[in-house]
DNA sequence: TCTGGGGTCCTAGGACCC
DNA sequence: TCTGGGGTCCTAGGACCC
């Protein structure tokens, strides 16, 4: 039987602002967008005396600020916070080799060759994080990823938490279906009229419903899911990358095209740069238009030629653009290069 | 009072080729 | 001239993750 660790830490991009700020601490603290509530950007990191105040991932800056008018607000800063995150994985392989990122700020970790509990592992990268990086994690432990995931979710914030398979009725059924990593909001509402508000709803669901309304392997894998069965093998291949974009949502929406091809020039530009600094070129091209009502269209043209040239790729964003028929103003403008190879 | 920015994977249809 | 099936590529869209 496998022993899987899922290391999650808390509030990373806030953890890593405090160490050089420390009289943030005990503070609201919202790390998001360019840090500034007055432009558009929603919050990546909230401390979790912001969270006391409602504070969510995901949320408007806007919206924070007047829930929580005392907040502080900082940008996300990658410079300070990526070195972290390297230390951290750098740490929790020299645990076990077999460390499979999930995020920055999250691993998968398999500790069964050690042929120690679980339990006492957790808590001695918890030590370790703590007295080595100066943050804060929380470490759930279980037999599979799926449950080790579970685990470390209910073991926030700085816990420990075990779930094993017979924990899985009492502890993972009453939750709701999106727990389980791959059940997200489109999924929940989709399962809903079915009468599947819980994991356990899922795990006992008649199989032949659950196919018609999601297709076979769907349908299989999320019952499985609910069950708390997962196979699947830790991944520590080093990531490559498939795709590099970038986009930007404009603080007042755009409705004059030269503007918008101007912008759509100067990405290409740093698209372009990013891959060449990277040593990829390209050969696909993607453009992604985001309406004032938030219609969303994404065109895509495969280049004549991999390419890494800034020319080249803004030539094949502009046919993708002039494709999408522009009946409201831009909110947000994306360009992503895909299919890369060596250059 | 609307929902950022960076990614990944899956599905499905049509074109095209053998 | 018509027919069939399989495989791959390209494009669009959907959903999910942090």
């Amino acid at each position: 039987v496998r022993a899987i660790l899922h290391v999650d830490l808390d509030a990373f991009f806030v953890a890593v602002e405090l160490l050089r700020r420390p009289e943030l601490r005990g503070k609201p603290v919202v790390v998001g967008g360019r840090g500034d509530p007055r432009t558009r950007g929603v919050v990546s990191s909230a401390s979790y005396e912001a969270r006391g105040f409602g504070v969510k991932a995901g949320m408007p800056l806007r919206r924070v600020a007047r829930m929580c008018p005392e907040a502080v607000f900082l940008p996300v800063d990658f410079s300070a916070i990526r070195p972290m995150s390297e230390r951290f994985h750098a740490l929790l392989r020299s645990v076990s080799p077999l460390v499979e990122s999930w995020g920055l700020d999250e691993a998968f970790v398999e500790v069964t060759a050690l042929e120690r509990p679980a339990a006492e592992v957790a808590a001695e990268i918890q030590r370790r994080v703590r007295d080595e990086l100066g943050l804060a994690c929380s470490v759930g432990w279980s037999t599979n990823k799926l449950l080790a995931k579970i685990a470390s979710d209910l073991a926030k914030p700085g816990g420990i938490r075990g779930v094993t398979m017979d924990d899985v009725p009492a502890v993972v059924w009453p939750l709701k279906p999106t727990a389980l990593v791959g059940i997200g909001p489109k999924t929940a509402q989709r399962l809903a009229p079915l009468g599947i508000t819980t994991v356990g709803d899922l795990a006992r669901a008649d199989p032949t419903a659950l196919e018609g309304a999601l297709g076979a392997r769907w349908a299989a894998w999320l019952q499985r899911s609910a069950r708390g069965l997962d196979e699947s093998p830790i991944n520590n291949e080093p990531w490559e990358r498939r795709s590099l974009s970038l986009e930007h949502t404009f603080d007042v929406d755009v409705g004059d095209a030269d503007a918008l091809r101007a912008k759509l020039r100067e990405m290409a530009g740093e698209v372009a740069a990013h891959l060449r600094e990277e040593g990829f070129l390209a050969q696909t091209v993607a453009v992604k238009v985001r309406l004032s009502n938030f219609d969303t269209y994404q065109r895509q043209k495969k280049l004549a030629a991999p390419s890494a040239d800034a020319d080249v790729l803004f030539a094949a964003a502009l046919a993708c653009f002039e494709r999408v028929e522009l009946s409201r103003k831009v909110r947000l403008l994306g360009l992503r290069a895909s299919g890369l190879v060596a250059s």
